[in-house]
RNA sequence: GGUCCUGUGGUGCAGUUUGGAGUGCACGCCGGCCUGUCAAGCCGGAGGUCGCGGGUUCAAAUCCCGUCAGGACCGCCA
């Protein structure tokens, strides 16, 4: 049907005469004797000269014949890859008419994300989620290519799975052959790929669909991918090897994409796509930026700042950042002005910890973003926040502050020099238990120095020695802060029965710019560790078998050390396309009330089929 | 479950603070003109339940209450 594709046209084929297919762009009539159609496709758009008036509208399905041919003198479009030719002598064929789009397609244009998702099958056909989609299938090879060349196995595993009470919510699928009973569609492949490292497969991974029905989010949606990872035989630093290498040949492979390979997405659709702010929005990786990441990460390159990539322990993260999941484009971090405070007059500061942060320039906040800051870590879970502006000169301080008449000179000098602070910025500060203080100024953190994804680089890190437990449940009973089958730290194994909450792990997160991108563990792999992890749980040997009968028995049949990850593709792949929402590299999203405006969905099951289902009936108004 | 933002012809906005006629801008759409445009240009035209419901008022896009939808976040979540 075509010999071309319209984005691919360059004046080396000038003379030929070819068939290109697409949809019309834009039409440019000049009476009755010429005309002018842009021609899009997937790779571009092309400029077809019509010596005659065409009736083609906006987004109607055409095929043209034509001669490619260098455009006159003067007439080149500088801001089109194909803008040195064009294609005279055409024939239209319409191949199907279309009423005019809902909305521009134009990428200039910013539309309503609720009118785009109900026309979703037109936005598709947006430069920006052409490019999104083809950057996401390149990135999924990277990663597909990587793992394969690393000796991984890709196994599929059920969607059908079995309920597992542990984690977030499950999706039920009702059984027809067995009323009342439930598959569950599964949260991660997590309990199945462990059972594959039991039958010895060794290294195994997945692109693997994964379905949570919680809350959605700008970064969570009810399904996701994961690159999945399960390793048989390995320390965490193997795993953080083999996932970097995925990592990293898929922000190479999107760099090639999106810096200058071909086709570039970026050309299809309207000419001068780089004057719309949507596209300024996306941050263009270049290979080279990419390569020098690569080498950061599997540590081959000296010639990188060491910090580009960095290792923290969760509690360095915690205690510098205030999360465990750091955003390290901002270069402040928290300060412990404990030591400063330690026999301070001010009540406030009498608590087990005092935490500072500087902002620089903070001292021309005004009085009402002062307050909302207070408020906002009130409602993050302090008893308030004292605030300081740093004014007068270094050597000559003063502090503007509500409490400022309650600080020593001493007090004042010591703080603003641990806070790194000088004149002109402003230091906040929350004194109290030690994870509360670094939790709230975190939060701060993140809300004073947030900026667009597209900017600040990349910066990559892993979090390792999480917690094993993560606080009390509603139940009164410690809770896993992974799962229950994650490896105690080997140092901290004497501490399950006497202080199991200062029990670090072997689980590790992988962070991008304050996103999370993923996490994994080394998981447990006897009997006897086992049991006292579920002991420290308070689950009893029969409430195990119960949840989790099948794990603990495949284990007892010779389970090898076993470890893995899972990388967050929706994320991932967001991130290197400068979006700040997973929705915009998923072809078909759900809303966050996990609606979908253009199928429907969710909707009511008619009466037959919940019959078939042994459901009752559904319930009248 | 909660906090906040948004909702005005097909699209994107202004108008809402301080109530006074569905007023305006840009794009698109329809018709006409136009032989080198490329975000074509020029002329004309059509198109509105101001998300929905209630209240206050002589009068509501505007103020109040409720509700729905979309989004950001908290809770929740590997």
């Amino acid at each position: 049907m075509r010999t071309h594709l319209c984005g691919e046209l360059r004046a080396v084929h000038e003379g030929e005469r070819v068939r290109v297919c697409g949809w019309v762009a834009r039409r440019r009539e000049h009476g009755e004797h010429l005309a002018f159609v842009d021609l899009r496709d997937h790779t571009g758009l092309v400029q077809c000269v019509v010596d005659g008036s065409v009736d083609v509208r906006t987004e109607w399905v055409v095929a043209v014949e034509g001669t490619v041919r260098g455009r006159p003198a003067g007439t080149h479009n500088p801001d089109l890859p194909t803008g040195e030719v064009e294609l005279g002598d055409c024939a239209v064929t319409v191949l199907n008419r279309a009423e005019p789009p809902p909305f521009p397609l134009d990428e200039r244009a910013d539309t309503d994300e609720a009118t785009r998702l109900r026309y979703r099958y037109v936005d598709i056909r947006r430069v920006r989620m052409q490019r999104n989609l083809r950057l996401r299938a390149a990135m999924v090879a990277a990663m597909r290519r990587a793992m394969d060349d690393q000796g991984f196995c890709e196994v599929e595993t059920p969607l059908l799975w079995t309920p597992t009470p542990e984690g977030a919510r499950e999706f039920a699928v009702p059984s027809r052959l067995h009323h009342g009973d439930f598959y569950v569609l599964p949260q991660s492949p997590q309990i199945a790929k462990q059972l594959l490292m039991v039958g010895g497969v060794d290294r195994y991974y997945q692109i693997a669909r994964c379905l949570r029905d919680e809350d959605l989010r700008a970064d969570r949606q009810f399904e996701f991918t994961q690159l999945d990872i399960e390793m048989s035989f390995v320390e965490p630093a193997d795993v953080y090897a083999a996932v970097s290498r995925a990592v990293t040949a898929a922000l190479a492979a999107a760099a090639r994409v999106d810096g200058g390979g071909a086709p570039r997405a970026r050309d299809a659709g309207s000419a001068g796509a780089d004057r719309s702010g949507a596209a300024n929005r996306r941050s263009e990786v270049p290979a080279d930026e990419a390569y020098r990441m690569l080498g950061q990460i599997t540590g081959s390159s000296d010639d990188v700042p060491d910090d580009l990539v960095v290792t923290l322990t969760w509690r360095e993260a915690m205690d510098r950042y205030g999360t465990d999941k750091p955003d390290l484009r901002i270069p402040q971090a928290l300060v412990d002005l404990s030591a400063v405070f330690a026999g301070s007059e001010v009540r406030a500061f009498q608590a087990p910890v005092v935490k500072g942060l500087r902002h620089p320039g903070g001292a021309s906040l005004g009085r009402n973003r002062l307050d909302g800051l207070v408020d906002q870590a009130k409602q993050l879970g302090a008893k308030g926040l004292a605030w300081f502006k740093v004014a007068g000169s270094v050597g000559d301080l003063q502090l503007e502050s509500p409490l400022a008449k309650f600080l020593s000179d001493a007090e004042r000098d010591a703080m603003v020099a641990a806070a790194g602070a000088a004149p002109g910025d402003l230091v906040v500060a929350v004194a109290d238990e030690w994870r509360t203080a670094c939790e709230v100024l975190g939060a701060l953190r993140l809300d004073l120095g947030r900026m667009p994804v597209s900017e600040g680089g990349r910066r990559l890190c892993w979090v390792t020695e999480f917690p094993l437990f993560d606080g009390i449940d509603d139940d009164g009973r410690l809770a896993a802060a992974h799962h229950p089958f994650t490896m105690p730290h080997p140092d901290d194994l004497d501490l399950l029965g006497s202080d199991p909450l200062a029990v670090r792990s072997l689980a590790y997160d992988l962070v991008l710019n304050g996103w999370e991108l993923g996490s994994g563990s080394i998981r447990v792999h006897r009997e006897d560790v086992q049991r006292r992890i579920f002991d420290a749980l308070g689950i009893a040997v029969e409430e195990a078998e119960a949840r989790f009968g099948f794990l603990l028995g495949a284990f007892r049949y010779g389970a090898p050390p076993h470890g893995g990850f899972a990388v967050g593709v929706d994320r991932l792949v967001a991130l290197a396309a400068g979006e700040e929402n997973i929705r915009e590299v998923i072809a078909f999203p759900k809303t966050q009330s996990g609606t979908d405006p253009m199928t429907g969905a969710p909707k009511p099951l008619g009466p037959r089929q919940l019959r078939e289902l042994g459901l009752p009936p559904r319930p009248v108004g």
